[in-house]
RNA sequence: GGAGAGAUGGCUGAGCGGUUGAAAGCACCGGUCUUGAAAACCGGCAAAGGGGCAACUCUUUCCUGGGUUCGAAUCCCAGUCUCUCCGCCA
């Protein structure tokens, strides 16, 4: 398991190569100072191994091909030298390797350069911010009233940051999933996907969450040890691995998938921060976008994406604002990424709602995910992926944004549909 | 859980110790033909890595990891996965 891991890579070394100082300076765009002669050594030192490897390979080669008996022993010998130099070059090449695979994602040239959120730029603002005439409460002051959201219950039978969502709610729960997905579905070409919610090690490893993330995982304890399964803390990373392995053929891109599943994050490092309600959960219901697309197309299918995703709040007609991150707040695969905040009025602020991120070949080059281009060439395809929507938070959106003085909440009207019409959910 | 069978290029599928990096077909790319298309015909077409300005060339790879051998897709061992049959079960 661990061997096979160690042979990916995130950048290629040939590229670095090429412009070293280059590399190291779009990197240090995300707050990472590499050391350029210590890669510089590594690959020259690996290099001239694979000659002398290559030279004895040959010889020996050669040997065996004219059937010379009197060779036979002079070859016996070439291969313990092979093995011995090959033994090196292969420690050479992962003491590289593991550097490589700490370095993130390159931000392309318009993402925007800064330390952290504090230098995310607002690119669009939409909605009507509605204004109260009482005091708006929270999410989960709205749903214990209620009777349709327990935290207590759920940190008896579970633990802490779970929830439990009974009647209307619930229902509001599972109409969002399935409003989001048909939208996706009939309007914007995605074609549904019911996965399984648990990942192999190295499938985790493919989108990026391994090996650098694990805390954040959730690993599910099995009898064979060296078999490890982790929930999935997104669907992005059992959709996206889908073409793992694969060379695809070009008239089968761009692969647009779409699923709504549970995610499950332990989110360490995060304690006492959103401890109330559920904006901050150990599982919570995600509707994820994921596109295969020829390289080349990934900035216009991220903004088509980042589109599919602002269109479910225009259809719920909730406020929320579009911010590019600047380099230092991009997670780790990213060359770009939008995320989508909701106006959230018990906090009076926006909040996270989704993240549409392209991600180049960075991922596809873990994964070795290729595809044929015109030329009839094989090449690395792009993957992004974003979240459309976060049903979770969107839930809580609908409840505070949609609230009445009296407690109740109206239901948005293209949800109706699929809560048997229900337009108000009250006490009653 | 028991008993068998298998894993080969984008796909299907031959090969079972010595020019086999691998037949054949499909797909794909280029061309001839055609008003255009289809069909037919001709040609090309694996990947990764190294060297070279380049033409080109070398090495590795037939599930993974070990072993036997001068030489392995082919033989041996271990592992992983898939399929069929039986049992069990949402």
């Amino acid at each position: 398991m661990k061997k096979k891991l160690k042979k990916k890579r995130m950048h290629n070394i040939k590229d670095i190569r090429s412009d070293i100082d280059k590399f190291i300076e779009s990197i240090s765009k995300r707050n990472i100072k590499l050391d350029k002669n210590e890669i510089t050594e590594l690959d020259i030192k690996n290099r001239t191994l694979i000659q002398e490897k290559e030279k004895l390979e040959k010889e020996k080669k050669d040997i065996s091909k004219t059937k010379d008996k009197t060779l036979f022993e002079k070859s016996k010998k070439i291969s313990l030298e092979i093995d011995s130099i090959s033994k090196k070059q292969s420690e050479v090449k992962i003491e590289l390797e593991n550097i490589l695979s700490s370095i993130p994602n390159i931000p392309l040239e318009d993402v925007p350069n800064g330390k952290d959120e504090s230098s995310n730029i607002e690119i669009e603002k939409k909605g009507n911010i509605k204004k109260f005439n009482f005091q708006p409460k929270s999410h989960h002051e709205i749903g214990e009233k209620l009777n349709m959201m327990d935290f207590d219950l759920a940190t008896k039978t579970t633990g802490s940051r779970f929830v439990f969502i009974k009647d209307k709610i619930a229902l509001l729960e599972r109409a969002l999933s399935n409003f989001m997905l048909d939208k996706h579905i009939l309007e914007n070409g995605y074609t549904e996907i019911s996965p399984p919610l648990l990942a192999s090690e190295n499938t985790m490893y493919g989108t990026g969450q391994l090996p650098k993330f694990e805390s954040d995982q959730f690993e599910v304890k099995l009898d064979d040890k060296n078999d490890r399964k982790f929930l999935i803390p997104t669907a992005e990373v059992i959709l996206t691995n889908i073409v793992k392995d694969k060379i695809i053929n070009k008239k089968d891109l761009p692969m647009r998938l779409v699923a709504a599943t549970p995610c499950f994050r332990k989110e360490a490092g995060s304690y006492g921060k959103d401890t109330k309600g559920m904006i901050r959960q150990h599982q919570f219901y995600k509707v994820e976008l994921v596109s295969i697309v020829e390289p080349n197309h990934c900035s216009d299918e991220l903004e088509r994406m980042t589109n599919c995703a602002t269109g479910i709040l225009d259809s719920l007609k909730i406020p929320y604002r579009k911010v590019i991150l600047c380099s230092g707040d991009m997670g780790f695969s990213a060359e770009k990424t939008y995320d989508i905040e909701v106006w959230l009025p018990s906090e009076n602020k926006y909040r996270e709602i989704s993240s549409c991120s392209s991600c180049g070949t960075f991922q596809s080059r873990r994964m070795k995910a290729r595809y044929k281009n015109d030329k009839n060439e094989t090449n690395h395809v792009g993957t992004l992926n974003g979240s459309g929507l976060a049903v979770g938070r969107t839930l809580i959106a609908i409840l505070e944004n949609y609230q009445e003085a009296d407690g109740s909440i109206t239901v948005p009207e293209v949800l109706r549909p699929y809560m048997n019409n229900l337009k108000k959910i009250t006490n009653n």
